[in-house]
DNA sequence: CGCGATCATATCGCGCCGATACATCGGGAC
DNA sequence: GTCCCGATGTATCGGCGCGATATGATCGCG
């Protein structure tokens, strides 16, 4: 997961570690907010793998690399043509993993560099999962009605609510997906 | 967090782990699918703590253990006295781990259990958590609403809808819980 | 000039997950 | 009868991500 939001954060520019968390809070918020502990790791793991690089301090005319009023170490990563590659097979990817709570958000971050077909089938997959969930906590509700907790049978109220608006919220997408295929829409980035 | 929700349900009745499994998705749903990859190494763990203990095969009358039709191995554990402590202990919590996205359900499941005035600290943590994640979206989208990706809007949009809901619902709750206090209600279990 | 806030990187242990393996048992197909 | 399938049941392994924590530079403010 980390993975890809990294790779799709650096192929639109270099950045270092800070910044990459900060963009990654501005699009993911509290969907998947990634902590220092995952992200330095992360990093060492990607250029490890030679699928980002390191930008060297690059000494200036006047100088001392970082110098002057740079910061001392300060890690500038750029992806590198393997990253590419990787990125697109994990943008090509529709698996399980793709409409997991944890990955569907960061999917969708990346949405608009995914093929539009690969989009639809995670559209649709998730959509499968949030119903899955949805009509399984309706049956528990139902079925076993008076013999539960009241806590868990609130917890569960919330959760057919939630799951039902995410169904429609879902559907909307889907739809908009469908009009683009048709070329009815203008794809705006 | 599984730890918490293994000594609840063990204190209620002794049970080996798959069934543990099915009672704690009944409870939990989709809010918290433990795997096995956690259970079973966590009923270790708490065994080792002696937390928890397995039950003897114990040999019946016509005795073959297990034996006869019982599964090969089955183990049955039961919660120790230190786990019942333990237990108290963790339902005593009412830190941040205890209204996170992963610990807030859990502890509703087993809120029956909780002392009355840690439930409303927990209830109202969660609810300025909610609200936080709220209020950051509202201005992710209001500000820089100009320039930010389509998909990336609507799943802030989506966001924003099930965090204003969820804190209606923790409203109630609290509404709910206030009333329980001064005595109008019946505790209903 | 000192001080706190922000910027910036890093590490460590641990909980949890997904995949996988394996063995038993009940029941329906044939 | 037997053969296979699906449910029951336990277990392990590598790896990812988290929370806590440490450390230091730099900036703005008084």
């Amino acid at each position: 997961m980390l993975e890809l939001a990294v790779l799709g954060l650096l192929r639109e520019t270099p950045m270092h570690g800070y910044e990459l968390r900060k963009q990654l809070h501005a699009r993911l918020g509290s969907f998947r907010p990634f902590s220092w502990g995952s992200l330095y790791p992360t990093l060492r793991r990607l250029q490890r793998a030679a699928l980002i690089a390191e930008q060297e301090p690059v000494a200036t005319t006047s100088g001392t690399g970082w110098g002057r009023q740079g910061r001392r170490s300060r890690r500038v990563y750029e992806i590198t043509a393997e990253g590419k590659d990787r990125l697109d097979e994990l943008l090509g990817e529709s698996g399980p993993q793709a409409y997991d709570d944890d990955g569907f958000g960061v999917h969708l971050a990346f949405f608009s560099r995914t093929p539009a077909e690969v989009r639809m089938r995670i559209l649709e997959g998730r959509r499968r999962r949030v119903e899955e969930r949805r009509d399984g906590l309706r049956s528990t509700m139902t079925r076993a009605g008076e013999q539960i907790d009241r806590y868990t049978r609130e917890l569960h109220r919330l959760g057919l609510d939630t799951t039902e608006r995410e169904v429609r919220w879902l559907d909307e997408l889907i739809d908009h997906e469908r009009s683009l295929g048709r070329g009815t829409d203008e794809p705006t980035g």
